[in-house]
DNA sequence: CTTAAAACCTAGTAAACCGATAGGATTATA
DNA sequence: TATAATCCTATCGGTTTACTAGGTTTTAAG
C-alpha cells in the first residue's frame, strides 16, 4: 500500500506542475485545494525540497517551485524518496538490497523469483512515467 | 512491502508443491526447513486452508496438502488472500475498491492514473504465474 | 520599523499494524 | 491410552503511520 505521505507528495508535485505560472506555490494553497492536512504537508514539502525536487522561498509571497521540468522528473525517483524501495521484498531491491535471514539460497526461493518479475514490471511503469505524463496527459 | 505472512505462506505452498508425495506435510516440518516460527506458520496454514488452497488432516500423521494442482493456483489469488489488495491505492483496486475521501475527481488525479498502470503491470505478472511456475521453473 | 505571511524545525502522540508467543482444545492414529 | 498433529483465542511488544503542537526564522509589504 502506498502511504499517504507518498500520495500527498505526488499530488503536491502535480499541483505545482499544473500551475504554469512561475510564482512559488504556498503549501497552504495546496493543502486547501487538495484536502491535505497542512502541517503534514509542510513536512512532506520539506522532504521534497531536501531531496532536490523542489526549491523554496521563505517569507511573504514565498512558497515552493519545481527545480526541474516535469518531463525530467521520473516517478521512480519520487517514489524512492517518499516511499522507499519499489521492490516488495528487500532481497530483490536494486537500491535497498538486503538479504533475507531465513532463505539460504535466493535462486531456489520461489518468492524471490516471483518478486523479481513484479519489481521489473513496476520499475518499467514508474520509469516510463514522468511528472509531466501524469500531470498533463 | 510484502508482509512476512504472505512470504511465509508462499514459501509453505511451494514446499508442499515440491514434495511430490501424496502424504500430508506437517507445519512443523515446513517451519524447520524454511526457518519460520512454528506458531506463526500454523496460523498462516489455517488461513490457507480456510480460503480453499489447502486441505488438512488432523492427528498423528496428519498435515496439509494442496487441494488443487500447482499449475491451477494463480499467484494473484494467493496474494489477495494473504496480503489483501494488489493495488497500491484502494481507489484503483479491483477487488477491494474504496473511494479516497480527499480527491473529488478520480479521473483528474495523477496518483490514480499512475497507480492504475502499476496495478495492471503487477496483475499481469501475478496472473501469469502459477504456483507451478515459481516452484518448478 | 512593524507586522504579517511564509517556510523551517523538533517533538510528541494516538491508533493501527505486524510478527510472534502462550496456552491450550480438539481430533486422529497407533 | 499416549502421542502427534491441527485448530482456536488471546495477548503483547515493537514499529510505523498520520498527524498535531508549538514554536523559530526569514522575507515582503505597509
Amino acid at each position: 500500500m502506498l502511504s499517504k505521505k507518498t500520495k500527498y507528495g505526488i499530488k503536491a508535485l502535480t499541483y505545482i506542475a499544473r500551475k504554469d505560472e512561475k510564482l512559488p506555490v504556498q503549501a497552504s494553497e495546496i493543502s486547501e485545494s487538495e484536502n491535505i492536512s497542512q502541517k503534514f504537508l509542510e513536512s512532506i514539502m520539506l522532504e521534497l525540497r531536501k531531496s532536490g525536487f523542489l526549491g523554496s522561498k521563505k517569507g511573504k509571497g514565498g512558497g515552493y517551485y519545481l527545480i526541474k521540468k516535469p518531463s525530467e522528473i521520473k516517478m521512480t525517483a519520487v517514489i524512492r524518496v517518499l516511499e522507499g524501495p519499489i521492490a516488495m521484498v528487500p532481497c530483490v531491491s536494486l537500491n535497498y538490497y538486503e538479504k533475507c535471514d531465513d532463505c539460504p539460497d535466493e535462486d531456489a526461493c520461489s518468492v524471490h523469483k516471483l518478486m523479481i518479475q513484479v519489481r521489473d514490471a513496476s520499475l518499467n511503469v514508474l520509469g516510463e512515467n514522468t511528472l509531466a505524463d501524469i500531470a498533463f496527459r
